[in-house]
DNA sequence: ATTATCTATAGATCTATAGATAATGC
DNA sequence: ATTATCTATAGATCTATAGATAATGC
């Protein structure tokens, strides 16, 4: 038997790349470490060497996932200061990596769940990622946005429109240009008014 | 043994709404046959008596969920008119039946899952839903939005802010005024340009 | 010694089919 | 006759624990 030699830390990596792809093509409820464990040549109880149980597979398979993500959002603005179009780069990027935006799709989604082992880590991270968005919109276009909307309006419209557009594109890939309209989105709050001016 | 006597038909409905709930509660790969037959007092082969699968099931509670949806659309608008404060309306009336829309929000999005009995019925119902929604824009605002956006534009977006405000109001529902933030988008579509005018 | 994996397995479920039994409607 | 329901059950899974075995690192 010839078996790969890594350290641990790679092969938990390992473990936590296939978990997302397989929690992305059955989500968290439909799919079974077994499942993972035969991606990365392991048999199910190999993989729980590693993570005690499945929750805590999928919380840090969060956490990993969250990483990533960071670092796309931070290496774009390199003096550290991200913008709106920053985000939009982001939602690019994303077009891109279908497998990624399922995972998240379907795990958010999931988490509305009661005791869902996913659901303090979304309504955290949304939480904090609409106050940050807030500051975004703020440090750019200021208190004043167009029809009156606040900033801390602004910001959970902005998810709101990122994750539905989510939704309908890997539903529709080719009928749905999701960094298209979400340029469209954001030039309704950079738009001018005409009344108060 | 006291067994209730009501038509089939009843006695379908009465499952369909347990299961909606049920779905809600535990998504569709996390609900049980049997405990959805629970709820109605039922053993699990008793309601495999009214509908043959679990697929099947599924399939019915969403063609009974879209009629009672269109009801409270087309209700409102007697005339049969729908505008974007019918749409506006919907949303308000959705922030008061959180288990409905917890159901939508968790079968849509599993339904983005490879071979998920749901695909086809959520593709089809946003192509259709945005073709509709582009008409009703633009029969109220014209052709012409802000920022110049289209009403084709405009629909996904609408949809997209719908469903992303229900992700985070499902989290946060304390945080999150659904209704009020939606109107908010209206407001920008309505807003007018300081710009070509 | 410790770590990585495996086999074996307990104990729960789950869907769906088969076939029995009792009640209803002609 | 037909319909509503039940019991029994086949056949798959699934998670997680226990304990064995082989390889690695001191």
């Amino acid at each position: 038997m010839v078996r790969r030699r890594g350290s641990r830390e790679n092969r938990r990596e390992e473990i936590l790349l296939a978990a997302l792809d397989v929690f992305a093509e059955r989500g968290y409820t439909g799919a079974s470490i077994a499942s993972i464990a035969e991606r990365v040549g392991l048999s199910q109880q190999g993989v729980l060497h590693y993570f005690p149980s499945k929750d805590r597979l999928l919380a840090e398979v969060l956490r990993l996932r969250d990483e990533r993500n960071l670092d796309v959002l931070v290496l774009p603005g390199e003096n550290g200061a991200i913008t709106l179009d920053t985000v939009a780069a982001l939602v690019e990027y994303n077009a891109q990596r279908r497998g990624i935006v399922q995972s998240f799709t379907v795990l958010s989604a999931e988490s509305v769940i009661e005791d869902h082992p996913a659901r303090d880590f979304f309504t955290e991270r949304y939480g904090t990622s609409r106050a940050w968005m807030a500051e975004v919109v703020r440090a750019e276009l200021g208190d004043e946005l167009p029809a009156g909307l606040t900033p801390e309006q602004a910001a959970p419209l902005m998810f709101a429109v990122m994750d539905g557009l989510q939704l309908q594109w890997l539903l529709a890939p080719d009928e749905i240009d999701m960094p298209g309209l979400f340029r469209a989105f954001l030039s309704l709050l950079r738009a001018r008014q005409s009344v108060s001016e």
